[in-house]
DNA sequence: TAGGACTCAACC
DNA sequence: GTTGAGTCCTAT
């Protein structure tokens, strides 16, 4: 009897054994419909000897029901899930599950019929006779294949003759996969002039390509230096060796733009992979990565783990960017997981940024990542020059936010008919609404956090748990009505102080509200490349990948924004944001100006920004990482309890924390309550593990945790190197 | 004693 | 995660 080991596709369920029936062929990764209980599940048949179970004898196996018609997954991509689940504590069925994220593929190609004639020699052995109409559709349908109503439209013939030469054999049916194959890029569409470094960096990565081994590149370019046209020839080289490459992007809001520079360089789109894919797009492309028939693949992080029948390159683009984490599910980094699967597949991998992450950059001080440098910006363009504006020195006026300073620059930039971005990380109007008569103050009720008003939608608005409330004409709680007041700035309202300082200036708004489809963003990038646009507003959504060349001002609206909130990369993130959206100014051939607004000039970040000395920040940023024992010299784990209910949770916390291991140089702290104790209706509370880095601290936690029983309300999760506090 | 709310273990 | 079995309780 043959037996098989499957990783069913159920994170509380361990791998169950079943039994393969005669002529059904399983091997390792293939996909699997098997029975459990009254139900069926899918799974993927693994090792037995890397998917350990409990034995169960020969008689208590259940026969596997299909293998499903899908090429099965890798080696490579098996030892990633099972890496990906090890590292990050979480069930293979979890990780296995980002495999296969399209139901609709795994049920076999979706396939309809069409017709053409059949082949002369068959025709003329053919007992049917030979009618006027018949020889009409005859005449009319040589080379032609569609469907019977179709070639009936093609030929002037009802489709009742054509059924009948069917029958007759003059024509045969073909199955046609309804899944076409997506047009191939050509890598020599239209190649660009690259310069000196850039030429030789794209040289050494298109070698690494050729190479076939496994070898990650930490591409540091200064913004504007033309990253993605030096890695668009280590693609080239790629599509050249019929490999399949993946290019990952951090937001959806940026692929648009990608797409553009993609087709000018290759001639055609590339594949699309992102959680909002229509099932149909999705199931499309989930068939072409796994038949190899996609060649370069555009994705969010979740195309990481697609069954890729021959992948020859992975590009992280903008990798520092924090959206790679995941943070919940899965709680996976992307960037990391994306040179690990490098590994496993034996091909190169390019993360490209211009403001890397500190742990990137020690992989590459210690020689594990090659570090390709950009120093100089594309075509001579001069990076722009940065002031300090100090908010103590040079005050907005009362109810506004933007200092003179700034105001002058703007006017003066509408005057020249140029361009600004004024840039503030804050979504609606006011971050905080509070009546003006008893103070009472706007809250989710899911969720500890403010409700945020939106002017443009005249609602309230958790960005926590996406709770929303119509603005309410009068004070919940003493009714008097007309008396919120709005405390503090957001993107909406910055925007109507600039309309009323400029009343002239066009204004856009660029946030994730306004830009919220493709659609949108096209037409934001065309209306500002065209000129229809003054000042662009915008949250992070502006700070990377957009290319204006008649932008010359960035105002940043509060640079102290970021500082807040005690998170360990609140420095390197805050540092990242304003030279990323700084690099937004002067790309084309007038220089550009950046104003930063703040409160604290002499704050390390904002210092080594006006001074446009990185190497400076790097160095402070790892100096005191070293001393706080936080990543890349020591790491951190996250253990958040949560539950609906309050006490439960504290309790369980309570617990946790109580047989907590004591062990050498690993610190644990908490239970405390999170930051956020209230998240989307679900008491939080946090522990946290501090360790060297060497410390297996996954092993430690999964020891520790595997051993405690607890309510089925209450809802444990672990995070490896979190990179949210709340 | 039938039916409902709830807990619990098995699922191969 | 889902399901069915088992347990306890209550309304009739």
């Amino acid at each position: 009897m043959t037996r098989c080991r499957l990783l069913v596709l159920n994170a509380a369920l361990g791998p169950l054994d079943y039994r393969v029936p005669h002529g059904m062929a399983v091997e390792p990764g293939s996909v699997i419909v098997a029975p459990l209980g009254p139900r069926q599940v899918l799974g993927i048949a693994w090792e037995p000897e890397r998917l350990p179970a409990v034995s169960v004898g020969d008689n208590r196996l259940r026969p596997i029901l299909q293998v499903l018609p899908v090429p099965p997954l890798s080696a490579p991509l098996r030892r990633l899930i099972e890496w990906t689940a090890d590292y990050y504590c979480a069930a293979p069925a979890q990780v296995a599950r980002m495999a296969l994220s399209s139901t609709a593929a795994l049920q076999g190609g979706r396939t309809m019929t069409e017709y053409r004639l059949a082949p002369p020699e068959v025709r003329e052995g053919s007992p049917g006779r030979m009618t006027p109409q018949r020889q009409l559709a005859l005449a009319a349908l040589e080379g032609e294949q569609a469907t019977l109503r179709e070639l009936a439209e093609i030929a002037k013939v009802s489709e009742g003759v054509l059924r009948g030469m069917v029958s007759a054999g003059l024509m045969e049916a073909v199955v046609v996969d309804l899944d076409r194959p997506y047009p191939a890029p050509d890598p020599a569409f239209a190649q660009p002039q690259l310069e000196a470094e850039q030429a030789e960096a794209a040289r050494i990565m298109a070698d690494a390509v050729d190479a076939g081994r496994f070898a990650p590149f930490l591409l540091d370019g200064v913004t504007g230096s033309g990253k993605t046209e030096c890695y668009f020839e280590a693609v080239a080289e790629a599509i050249r060796r019929e490999r399949q490459v993946l290019v990952l992007l951090p937001e959806i809001a940026l692929t648009e733009n990608f797409l553009r520079r993609f087709e000018a360089r290759f001639g055609v789109a590339p594949v699309l992979w992102h959680s909002s894919l229509k099932s149909a797009q999705r199931r499309r492309a989930w068939r072409a990565i796994a038949d190899g028939g996609a060649q370069v693949v555009v994705g969010a992080r979740s195309a990481l783990f697609l069954p890729y029948a021959r992948l020859g390159l992975i590009v992280v683009d903008e990798a520092h960017e924090v959206s790679f984490k995941q943070d919940d599910g899965v709680r996976y980094n992307a960037r990391d997981v994306a040179v690990i699967r490098a590994r496993f597949e034996s091909i190169p991998v390019i993360l490209a940024s211009a403001t890397p992450a500190l742990e990137s950059l020690q992989l590459a001080e210690a020689g594990v990542y090659t570090k390709l440098d950009l120093p100089a910006r594309f075509g001579g363009a001069e990076l722009p020059a940065i002031e300090v504006v100090d908010l103590t020195q040079h005050p907005p006026e009362r109810g506004r936010w933007l200092a003179p300073p700034l105001v002058a620059a703007l006017k003066d930039r509408l005057l020249r008919g140029e361009q600004s971005l004024l840039f503030l990380n804050r979504r609606g109007y006011a971050p905080l609404t509070l009546c003006r008569h008893c103070g009472y103050r706007f809250q989710c009720a899911n969720c500890s956090a403010w409700l945020v008003e939106h002017r443009l939608s005249r609602r309230l608005a958790c960005h926590h748990c996406g709770h929303e409330e119509p603005t309410p004409p009068a004070c919940p709680e003493c009714h008097t009505p007309d008396c919120l007041v709005a405390c503090g700035p957001g993107v909406e309202r910055i925007a109507d102080e600039v309309k009323e300082l400029l009343p002239d200036a066009r204004v856009v708004l660029a946030t994730s509200d306004t830009l919220n489809s493709p659609e949108r963003i096209g037409e934001f990038v065309a209306a500002a490349e065209e000129k229809l646009v003054d000042v662009i507003i915008g949250t992070q959504l502006v700070t990377k990948g957009y290319h204006f060349p008649e932008l010359t001002l960035v105002g940043v609206v509060d640079a102290d924004l970021g500082l807040e909130g005690g998170d360990l990369r609140a420095g390197e993130r805050s540092y990242q944001q304003i030279a990323q959206v700084a690099g937004r100014a002067g790309r084309g051939e007038k220089p550009g100006e950046v104003l930063i607004q703040t409160r604290h000039p002499n704050a390390p970040v904002i210092a080594a920004l006006a001074a446009g000395d990185r190497d400076a920040f790097y160095k402070a940023e790892a100096e005191a990482r070293r001393e706080a024992g936080a990543p890349p010299f020591g790491r951190w784990a996250a253990i958040i309890v949560s539950s609906p209910d309050e006490a439960e949770a504290r309790d369980a916390a309570r617990a946790i924390g109580a047989c907590k291991p004591d062990v050498a140089d690993v610190l644990i702290l908490g239970p405390a309550p999170a930051p956020m104790s209230l998240l989307r209706g679900r008491y939080r509370y946090r522990l946290l593990v501090n360790a060297r880095r060497s410390a297996q601290v996954q092993d430690l936690i999964r020891g520790w945790l595997g051993e405690i029983k607890l309510p089925n309300s209450v809802r444990v999760g672990v995070d490896i190197d979190p990179y949210s506090f709340v």
